[in-house]
DNA sequence: TTGCATTTACGAATTAATTCGTAGATTTGA
DNA sequence: TCAAATCTACGAATTAATTCGTAAATGCAA
């Protein structure tokens, strides 16, 4: 395996701001913060020095205000979590999460008829 | 929602074994752990005190050498640790996460039979 | 019995995350 | 221009997790 990368719920938090906003200044993420919690401004912007620092972020710093964006993708976070996940809690098999999951959310019709859709894809390919 | 429980890696492998093995003592639980890392016995110890003291784990203390075992099902655990990482990093879209865990493990024709017969089985009680 | 081993409880050191205040540089606008 | 506002850097306080040493109690075996 490459790097092993494990943001804290706060850097997620940011993350998440940065994936959905691209590049944009520490203000404009503590704005998108406060909406939901208190928040010191300089809270948010050591927060994310420090993810400069872990290379979970990169910025540029041509002007004074840096922009920031995230250094890394949402898949890429989204398959180490899920990886962790099924190692710590679900024995090694990724079955169990996904039937976990499943079970959680088959009130959703919506969001079953996507899974289906996308498991019926998955079986048209390994059949070529 | 009830109580917000959020084991650290290290309690979850503790779970694990408790999961496991059933009710045990430290010594056993810290056995099994060093069969993957160096650890001091009190550390494994300690770590099992204050899980007790967060209930995420019961003792029986009517010998001197305490019985152990976990207050938390699997599957609550299971079923938390997904719920958040559905709104931490997946925009809160179950199907969102079940596709990249299938993407990340359709090449396991195994695991990818027990989920097509899970799906079916939905399938089958929704139409009822 | 008596001493060795095991167990618990406890406290202290270390490390990392989080929070925020302050100082200094820079920009802005009245 | 120059004062207020904004921004960065930095350090320090706080909190929680982790690690482990030591002491006291208990059990065990010769």
């Amino acid at each position: 395996m490459s790097k092993q990368i494990k943001p804290t719920d706060s850097e997620l938090e940011i993350l998440n701001i940065l994936w959905q906003k691209g590049p944009v200044t520490v203000r404009e993420v503590h704005e998108e913060i406060e909406k939901k919690k208190e928040a010191g401004y300089t809270t948010t912007l050591k927060l994310m020095q420090i993810m400069i620092e872990k290379k979970l972020l990169k910025r540029d710093e041509t002007s004074k205000t840096h922009v920031y964006q995230s250094a890394i993708s949402r898949e890429q976070i989204q398959g180490q979590l899920i990886q962790r996940m099924i190692d710590n809690v679900f024995n090694g098999s990724a079955s169990q999460l996904v039937m976990q999951a499943l079970g959680n959310y088959q009130a959703d019709a919506k969001e079953m008829e996507k899974i289906k859709t996308y498991l019926e894809e998955i079986e048209r390919k390994n059949k070529k």
